[in-house]
DNA sequence: TGGGTATACATCTGATTCTTATGTATCTTC
DNA sequence: GAAGATACATAAGAATCAGATGTATACCCA
């Protein structure tokens, strides 16, 4: 199963501060990764969509960085603010309620 | 709880097959309405959103209109066409799906 | 040693989708 | 007769993401 692509918009931002809040630190590509095998390729986060995504939720203070080298390569970690922490939290309760109401909407069973 | 208004996107269409797919015949006005209800006030489908996708949908075949008259005023009722029955379900089952995965991979406890 | 694949960052164009605003008109209720 | 509800519709702009493209390093193996 392959969701159509505007199915996963909108739960990207909590997606990200989710991870990082289960995982402490974390860098972008390893995010992308995680999300691939925990979701057994079903939900797949391009590029294209992460990392502006990052970029946007570290340009409100959500997010913090630290970069560091491996080798020769750059690796930005991100962790979750003070505020991250609380906006993970307040965008959880949100995504779950929402997923509840369109469950009992749609008359969804449970797996 | 007002959702933020990404969450919603990418569901609509999914939410008016089904609809559709329950309830036979419903106008427009009447989905809203309806969703209005049903999730007391928490998704609120503008009519700016609606009304296009209603044509949308048409326009792919998957759903058929009547027109009928209350009175001087038109109200347009919509209903699926076989090809609109079968994408109802499929869709119905991705985002049932979808709604598992994010489920999973966010540790969702069930209400 | 060279080629393919994986790792890791990033940006940009365009497509899609919705919000907000606007418009028209009728009906109901007070 | 005015407000609010019913009922349709479109249009401009914002937001978000997919897909393409770009850069560079690292690893594997034939």
């Amino acid at each position: 199963m392959i969701y159509s692509t505007e199915l996963i918009k909108g739960t990207l931002k909590t997606i990200v501060l989710k991870m990082l809040s289960d995982n402490k630190k974390m860098y972008g590509y390893e995010i992308t990764q995680h999300v691939k095998e925990v979701t057994k390729d079903k939900i797949l986060i391009s590029e294209g969509a992460l990392y502006p995504t990052l970029h946007a939720l570290e340009s409100e203070g959500l997010l913090k960085t630290e970069t560091e080298y491996i080798g020769k390569r750059v690796r930005k970690y991100y962790t979750l603010s003070p505020t991250g922490k609380s906006k993970a939290k307040e965008k959880m309760n949100e995504l779950t309620d929402f997923i509840n109401t369109l469950t009992f909407l749609l008359d969804i069973k449970h797996a």
